[in-house]
DNA sequence: GTAATATATGAGCAGTTGTTCATATATTCA
DNA sequence: TGAATATATGAACAACTGCTCATATATTAC
C-alpha cells in the first residue's frame, strides 16, 4: 500500500513516542491511573527534571494529559489508542 | 502496571523499528508482498545503500525476512504483528 | 512579604541514528 | 577468465535524543 510522505512521518512520530524505555515505563505506570511528576520520578528512579522533559514530549503528542491540583500536576493517559498500542507491543515482546 | 526494565527496553526497541519514516514506508510497500532492494529504493526515491542499511535493522528485529534469488534479495514482512501495529498506528494518525 | 515545595524549561553535552560515499561480496553472463 | 549487476558493509558526518545542571515559574505556608 502506497503511503504518503506526510503520513509516513506522522506514523514515525507516533511510534517514536513509544521508542524510549523511560517513556514506556511512564506509560506503564499511568495505565493504573493518574500520577504526579514526583511520584513518577520516584517509582522510576529518575530525576523529576528528566520525567518532566519526557512528559512534555508525551503531552505534545497528546499521549498524556495534565491536571493541575495545587502545586502538583497529575498526568494521565489521554487516549485509549495509546494503551492499545502498548498492549499489542507487549504481546509481541512476550511471546514473539 | 509495573514493567521490568528489560521489558521496557524490549518494547522501546520494538517501537523504535517503526520510529523512522523511511522504515515505515518500506513496511508500507512490503504489505503488498515481497520486493527487492532495488525496487524498494526506486519506489522510495532512496539510494539502494540507504534501503539496505534500513533493511538490515528490520531484519535484525525480525520485522522482515530475506529470500535470495540469483543476485536479487527479496524482502517480505516476517510477522503479522508488524502489520497489526502498523495498521493500528495508521488508524490513530488518520482520525486521531 | 519570605521560605519551602512542585514542576517546567533552557543550555550544554555525550550518545545514538540515518544518511552518503567508497568499497566489498556474490551472482550471472559473455 | 573478466565485466556487469545486485546487494551489503564500514567509515565518517550531520542531525537528533535524552540526560544533567542551573534557573524560572507557580503555589502554599509562615
Amino acid at each position: 500500500m502506497k503511503l504518503s510522505e506526510l503520513k509516513a512521518i506522522q506514523l514515525a512520530e507516533l511510534f517514536s513516542a513509544l521508542s524510549d524505555a523511560s517513556r514506556v515505563r511512564i506509560i506503564s505506570l499511568l495505565l493504573d491511573g493518574e500520577m504526579g511528576v514526583g511520584a513518577l520520578a520516584e517509582k522510576l528512579n529518575m530525576t523529576e527534571s528528566a520525567v518532566s522533559h519526557q512528559l512534555r514530549g508525551l503531552r505534545q503528542m497528546r499521549f498524556v494529559r495534565a491536571r493541575k491540583a495545587g502545586r502538583q500536576v497529575f498526568y494521565r493517559l489521554d487516549d485509549d489508542h495509546v494503551e492499545k498500542l502498548y498492549r499489542m507491543g507487549l504481546e509481541h515482546v512476550q511471546h514473539g
